[in-house]
DNA sequence: GTGAATGCAAAAGCTTTGCAACCTA
DNA sequence: TAGGTTGCAAAGCTTTTGCATTCAC
């Protein structure tokens, strides 16, 4: 579904996410839209959501087991999820070419793009198991 | 959930999702499990792969609104996503060390490992557009 | 024998969808 | 006005869970 009105719903939903300061899911999302929205529903959500991902505004991130959540990038950038707590780091970082030895050993298929995902503890639990 | 006992269940699990020629999902693990064991519950295969992925013996991989398929690892290696058809690839190259990066500019943390996840055309895919 | 593991079925999410009403361009 | 969009509710899927029974060690 592509993203052809503007909407009070769509414009309220992006702002939401914009402003976040964590990386939210749907349920999330909704409780903050319905105070600007307040007759908003789950599914305009969901179909919002995944409007604005297709449009390039959002990035999805999964976990198994775990809600979607949605991230509103402004510069490209990785992530590091934490096995302690789960929680969700952004780290804006300078990689080396991470597309160039891909294209080189798989001339078969195109690449686009990488996200790297991280694994290991976040400040608070590194600092917290360091005891 | 710990591994503590070796069942004929769990044998067979880990036996099908190895002998996989693509990253199966629970629901195709059971069809085949069923095979070999033809009782099995679904229950039990969930319970089964989230035993196997804390062990290390698989790693699970999640896409927005898909189920988790299950990746029955021998080598480090990364994934590429097909924007187009969704089939996951697996990518065997060296990258250029991903951690020190990271390290170096976030001190606060630990980074434990790292997988990446490239987006992009299968090759069926990248043939089937360039026509 | 003992406690971990299973099977079954019910339940719990998360997400999608059908449809009539509504609203934006 | 046209058709994209919404709200509501129901349905769809994946995954989890409770409990009595079974089985590996």
């Amino acid at each position: 579904m592509a993203l052809k009105r503007l909407t009070r719903q769509r414009k309220a939903v992006l702002e939401v996410v914009q402003k976040a300061q964590h990386h939210p899911d749907a349920a999330w999302i909704y409780q903050e839209v319905r105070k600007l929205v307040p007759h908003v529903s789950l599914g305009t959500i969901y179909r919002t959501l995944e409007a604005l991902v297709e449009e390039g505004y959002l990035i999805p991130i999964t976990r198994a087991g775990e809600a979607t959540r949605y991230d509103a990038r402004l510069h490209p950038h990785h992530h590091l999820v934490c096995e302690r707590c789960g929680e969700i780091v952004d780290l804006e970082v300078d990689l080396p070419d991470l597309l160039g030895p891909v294209q080189a050993a798989y001339p078969g298929l195109q690449v686009r793009g990488a996200e790297v995902v991280y694994r290991g503890l976040c400040p608070a639990c590194r600092k917290a198991l360091q005891g």
